[in-house]
DNA sequence: AAAAAATTGTTGTGTTACTTCAATAATTCA
DNA sequence: TGAATTATTGAAGTAACACAACAATTTTTT
């Protein structure tokens, strides 16, 4: 497992741009999406988009969402273990969740061919409450 | 929850040149990969090869792997419910594992919130057993 | 055989992501 | 303090991923 840990002190000046923006998106936001929204800050290239993006994703500050190719806040919570994402096919929103008993679950269905699991990308898609 | 239906008739050229590809490849491929590999067979496009993928995922013959943005054949077994791969962080080596309960478990965890679950991407990393 | 549907081919473009190298800023410790 | 080290930033270019739009061809249906 993965050991992160969240510090939200020493952040740069781009990493502090790049949580910002996804602080008042309150959604994913692809890459590109966050560079055009800061160019009127100074930011020029795709490079310090994805250089701040995997360093806040070091800190345990964002997580990518891989079946969407964007990027979204870590929930509150200080944790360890995988997200599980719920991403509504209607809306578009996502929703984190955290659970570890899940993670253990899904370390044992390949361990049988002695499979040592450390971290998975969990993305679930369906409909949220709103769009039922 | 999708349902899915294998057809192994009625495959076009380039749906059977990729499929055929893929067999022999034995690990995920990108579509950009697999068109190098059959630029000797009259396939010129990119999109020649995207068409023949999707086309394969509907019929459940191949899956994309999100996290790698590649293209893994399905395993011999026809499945509704969604495949979890288990991938090997050094060597590559990706094997496809199915469990129902899994899904359900994970169906639950944002239903409290009325989130209703449809298909997942399930994708493991860790170290294979050669790998350990 | 004519009409309809599916597949293919071609061109072009949009998006995502990183490599490389140079410049600048921050930190360390002599 | 100031030189050396380290971290961060900037800039240019490119590689990789994915599809839209349209025309042409093939296959299927009636």
């Amino acid at each position: 497992m993965q050991k992160l840990k969240k510090n939200f002190d020493s952040l740069t000046k781009n990493q502090t741009l790049v949580l910002d923006c996804l602080k008042k998106a309150r959604q994913p936001l692809g890459a590109y999406t966050l560079l055009k929204n800061l160019q009127g800050k100074g930011v020029k290239a795709p490079l310090q988009i994805y250089r701040a993006l995997s360093q806040l994703a070091e800190k345990g500050l964002v997580h990518k969402i891989e079946s969407l190719n964007s990027w979204t806040l870590c929930c509150e919570t200080n944790h360890d273990a995988s997200p599980i994402f719920a991403i509504c096919e209607d809306c578009g929103d996502v929703r984190e969740h955290l659970d570890e008993k899940i993670f253990r679950h899904l370390s044992n269905i390949p361990s049988n061919d002695g499979f040592k699991p450390d971290h998975a990308v969990l993305e679930i898609y369906g409909k949220c409450s709103n769009c039922v």
